[in-house]
DNA sequence: GGTTGTGAACAAATTCACAGCG
DNA sequence: CGCTGTGAATTTGTTCACAACC
């Protein structure tokens, strides 16, 4: 149905459906069956049908989804029709790494300040970027709207970096800190925790020859 | 119950758990109650105790757990007792930024060697380890058994990447590339998507002022 | 008193299976 | 015939509420 709201579950694999749907644009498909779909991002193909029934895309039956079609439908659903403006605080190699990263560029995602509290870091560049201080994030954000802000600080740090970021007018964190960072109603906050995972993977990898529990060759929001 | 599997949603959240107590641990608390760990963790307190309870890890009612016993156990159930030898593939901002993360040598991961394919990067080093062409990966783990191999390389050569490390007898796989690799029965692997969980919070960011659905101020696997 | 442990109620997500349609 | 869309069944996860216990 495409007026109910979209279940959770179902947003999170939104941008893994729109990758695989960008790829197959790129190689010219036209159409794409669900079971296709399901072979290129991991779901299974009655799930892929059930999180695109939520979008209201229609597909045609015996045929498939119109590439293009559903490739805009997601774009569109994700937000990603508009650009974001991304302040990154905390340039160490993690903050780095996102200013490199390609797929924040391809997706409309535009950094518009870094900064770090370091001073021996303040002043110096990243790809053409100027680090600034920390005291000048609420300055440089005056008028922005729809800011995201990603900490990608120390856990020491994360609180109060979030605070910072609240303070001046961020409504959505991204936070790489492996800290809990508590934000007042109306701000959105998610996190990703490169050493969690690991954790999980190594849960899983000591009971790999026991008799018992069937692991997973699942993914952080796969199968 | 001791005896029962733990639930793959516990399961992620035991390193929280597990960091909130070592913290806990670390500030001289003998024992901690579950609403405690609720307000350190952002899981509701009932969640908390159905969480531990798969543990069989005790409480004593009127008290609260005890805080060295209960990381002991949480350390146990991720098989972090012994030390995971971890093999990184690409060493672009990601993949060093991966070297000098903290938590992974605080938690028992000991990184045994770094990979890339690009030849202006070999034979230099990051943090004292030296950078070593692809086709040096089989041969550097042998004998080595549960090897992690971490994926940090660009989309395109992580299908190569996985394929390699297979081959190499790696049984677990973290991949941080944005693209999915499939694998042999038996090898495990999980997923990390940096750009994911912002297209995430662009979804709801954009409804932020909507009258419709609740957003949530959730993170990766938080309430 | 305070706090755990857990069955029972509820909610969310996944899988099944098939009718409906191009 | 092939493939979607979806109700129904099933499984998994969360929340509630309270008895049991220190």
């Amino acid at each position: 149905m495409s007026s109910d709201r979209i279940p959770e579950a179902t947003v999170a694999r939104l941008p893994i459906y729109h990758r695989a749907l960008d790829q197959l644009s790129g190689d010219g498909a036209e159409t794409v069956s669900s079971g296709r779909l399901a072979e290129l991002t991991g779901v299974t193909a009655a799930g892929v049908r059930k999180d695109l029934s939520h979008l209201g895309s229609y597909g045609t039956r015996g045929v498939g989804y119109d590439v293009r079609y559903l490739l805009h439908s997601i774009h569109e659903a994700l937000g990603l029709r508009q650009d974001w403006p991304v302040v990154i605080v905390g340039v160490g190699n993690l903050g780095q790494a996102l200013v490199h990263y390609r797929g924040f560029a391809e997706r409309g995602f535009t950094i518009v300040g870094l900064f770090d509290s370091d001073p021996t870091k303040v002043g110096t560049d990243v790809y053409g970027m100027p680090i600034r201080p920390m005291d000048e994030v609420a300055d440089s954000l005056e008028g922005q709207p729809d800011v995201i802000g990603v900490i990608a600080t120390p856990a020491e740090a994360a609180q109060q970096v979030a605070d910072l970021l609240v303070a001046a007018g961020v409504v959505s964190i991204l936070n790489f800190a492996p800290a809990l960072v508590s934000v007042p109603d109306g701000v959105l906050v998610r996190k990703v925790d490169l050493a969690l995972e690991m954790q999980v993977l190594t849960f899983y990898a000591q009971r790999r020859d026991e008799p018992t529990a069937a692991p997973r060759t699942a993914g952080g929001s796969a199968p």
